[in-house]
DNA sequence: TTTAATAATGCAAAATAATGCATTTTTAAC
DNA sequence: GTTAAAAATGCATTATTTTGCATTATTAAA
């Protein structure tokens, strides 16, 4: 019997009994069930089916919602940004990057805040679209797709001509030498634009983001005024990014 | 019995009674209570149920999500904009406005159509953001907050700039005489320019926005050259509006 | 507070899975 | 056809997961 027969014989029979055993199946072909868990564990990469303790299951395809999403130590990033919360002020004209620490801290801001923020970030003008006392303006411009931001010339110029108080940075990477980086060329050109743009550079991200590096440049770490993570201010894995005189929150 | 297929018929239990109680499961399944409480310990985990004491009851949907868009009368949408992914071709260049009727269109857009998609509506950015073969152009401007959409000079200014094949415009209100209208100012200001930028203007809308008006005027009968309803085509009560040379689909 | 029910924890046995390796089968090139 | 490489298979060993039980802790209600 062949391997593609077996396959198919695995499928027909789950979606009959809308499960296969490992140990039946193994009888049922007279192989042994190390075949049987390499076959199912082959259509499970595939997405054919879900391997299970015992057996597979048929996938369960959950419908991909978009505006279901989800971030990632989501307890971690609000702890961040509640320090980071001390920041804002009434009046304030504020720029936000995209990315899931600054939607926390979106999530975040006290209702009774009186600001003008921008944004490229579609995921994040969804969320302050729902504060009710703030000037909320986005950023137009080509949409990259995964991260769901605005980037490139259109962007560019629409920072240009802005004069922030503060603007609120995430970061892909962060070390003392390079200062932060980035995966992504577009989006390094347009959070050069943000910090020309600002009066104040806050930047927040999770402690494992320090001491790494991306190909593309931001800036310099003593272009930030502040930089904000989980750690305590006093941790040792700081010390030479107080030093380089960037405050730390 | 599958771990899997066990949690399957809990989660089954669960919505058909509402709440499932850890002796009856045991009894039911003939297993241990540490066995089935793990079982209710790791949905819980996942969030798909709520452990409580003596047994698990269904997650309470938690504090409204912005991003939890929920479209009233779902089906009769997708009835109307079924009809409307004919008019779709690959190459196109596409503005839409928002609505709710637009976002269930934008779901349903086939993922092998390539074309390019300006929009000023957050949540239609995002749903179109997971298009695999879409070029998506956000129209940036002052959001207004409510409707999740840009607003004002700036939106205007760039679709001034757009020549689009054609644009799919949600409606509030029609009828023959007005044509269509608005209830906002800035919102019929945009879809005028909408209008004028694109080569061809299709309105998709239920048939309960027949005959009605809003204090703004878009557009007169004249200047749209199809229409998107539940009804039927033929329908009397869509008979003045082909009368008018509108394109019933 | 008391009491019975329910839950958490540590532990051991059983089932299942992963890994490395030897053997066989298949494939492809000569 | 021969032959070498690649793939598939089964086995032994080791690791992981699941499960039930005993014990202890917690909870809810009288």
């Amino acid at each position: 019997m062949l391997k593609a027969e077996r396959h198919k014989y695995i499928m027909t029979k789950l979606i009959e009994e809308q499960k296969v055993v490992t140990t039946d199946l193994a009888l049922a072909l007279d192989l042994s069930e190390d075949t049987i868990r390499r076959d199912l564990n082959e259509l499970d990469s595939k997405k054919l089916l879900e391997k299970v303790y015992g057996g597979a299951i048929q996938v369960i395809e959950k419908a991909v919602d978009v505006f279901n999403i989800d971030i990632s130590a989501e307890d971690e990033k609000i702890k961040i940004v509640t320090k980071a919360l001390s920041l804002l002020r009434d009046g304030q004209v504020i720029i936000m990057s995209g990315g899931s620490t600054n939607l926390v801290f979106a999530k975040l801001i006290p209702s009774d805040l009186k600001a003008t923020i921008y944004t490229y970030s579609l995921p994040i003008a969804m969320q302050l679209s729902q504060h009710p006392n703030i000037d909320l303006i986005f950023i137009g411009g080509k949409m990259q797709k995964n991260a769901m931001v605005t980037i490139g010339m259109d962007v560019i110029q629409v920072l240009s001509k802005i004069k922030a108080d503060i603007c609120f940075i995430g970061a892909s990477s962060i070390n003392v030498k390079q200062g932060l980086t980035e995966i992504g060329y577009e989006v390094s050109i347009v959070k050069k634009a943000m910090i020309e743009s600002s009066d104040r550079v806050v930047s927040m991200f999770s402690s494992d983001k320090l001491n790494t590096k991306m190909p593309h440049v931001v800036c310099e770490l003593s272009q930030l005024d502040t930089i904000v993570t989980d750690l305590d201010p006093e941790d040792l894995r700081l010390e030479e990014y107080r030093k380089s005189g960037v405050f730390v929150l």
